[in-house]
DNA sequence: TTTGAGTGCAAGTGCTTGCTTGCATATAAA
DNA sequence: TTTATATGCAAGCAAGCACTTGCACTCAAA
């Protein structure tokens, strides 16, 4: 933790890093006063309750989300373009990564986290339609493809892949990105050419 | 729950039906006893403790899948072959909801749950690949096409749609398992094709 | 009828958790 | 120097949880 951080960025990033270690009824808010090093009543001066950490934790990322157009680079050339999209993907959920194992384990309790966390394969779908769409027109894509299918069975191969990563870190499932943009998702882009 | 059913069996059942829809710690001994019909001494009678009841739960599981080979049904004709492994994986996973959802929940409390769950993805893919090469030498599947990779792809797209069904229920995300079979598994197994 | 097994019931134990309270201290600005 | 702000500290509160304990009752088998 930089020895500039406000108190707030410092409980926000204890937080953040106990979610992802401990689960968020592990992150007992006396861990996050420890892990802060501040004590355990400034939290609550800085934030209403423990949930309230997490809403702030959540407006962070929305405000990262809601310009992830911007970060998923689309050329023109669709097997170097999904292998880029790939590793793009997998560095936006590492980024997020307490929020995403938190909507895996606790989306029922906190409707509010599957409402963010869906927002990122809702704008990957999105994007990646409209621009099979253009490739289709320049004829890089075979003109058969169903571009929904083909934009979901993208987004499920990564989500897959980062599920196994992160929810089963030891059981050894998920292929690391590197070998998984470049034979994954580049026999699954091949498939694609037209 | 059946009129004959043992204390044992009502437990267990109670426990994973709270399992799916309240989480583990919302799965209290007391809210057990309710669902199961007993006296929530009964249920420390039976069982060592609240572990001992997700041990046997753990344990059926895997007497299951064990036997999971059988299961998958695989002839011959790639495309219809995947979309009934499809189907079969989607049956799978519902009779064992509650575990599939306890893995990824509360997956870094109790490796033992991992073990359990990732035999399933194991065995689909030793599977998948022995009956691969027999398409290939057959014709069946285009002779360049890298075994491993097509195997994990195919169940990244099971396991991604899978965990978008059950972590994110009322997202949206999932496709139904119909829907997913005649399209988005069908046009991916029409691309092994040879 | 007696005995053993299985279970219900109610009270209780010890611990944990999120959060509160009131006092004290340190620091920066006026 | 005084004031305002931010924070530390220690004690505490109320609720919840897994689990225990001891008594009482029921039912089936011998």
């Amino acid at each position: 933790m930089a020895a500039t951080q406000s108190t707030d960025d410092k409980i926000l990033t204890a937080f953040s890093e106990l979610l992802f270690s401990n689960g968020y009824e592990g992150t007992t808010t006396k861990r996050i006063a420890e892990q802060a090093g501040v004590n355990e009543s400034t939290i609550f001066r800085h934030f209403q309750d423990k949930h309230g950490i997490l809403t702030k934790l959540i407006e962070g990322y929305m405000a990262d989300i809601n310009n992830i157009s911007d970060s998923f680079e689309i050329k023109g050339d669709i097997v170097q373009d999904l292998m880029r999209v790939a590793k793009t993907y997998d560095r936006v959920i590492e980024n997020h990564k307490s929020l995403f194992l938190l909507g895996l384990r606790n989306g029922y309790q906190f409707p509010e986290i599957i409402s963010a966390i869906k927002q990122l394969p809702i704008h990957l779908k999105a994007i990646l339609i409209e621009k099979f769409t253009g490739m289709i027109e320049t004829g890089e894509l075979d003109k058969d493809v169903d571009l929904e299918v083909a934009a979901t069975n993208f987004i499920l191969l990564n989500f897959g892949n980062t599920v196994f990563k992160y929810a089963y870190p030891k059981a050894g499932l998920n292929v690391p990105i590197s070998k998984f943009a470049k034979e994954n998702i580049k026999e699954f882009a091949e498939k694609l050419k037209s």
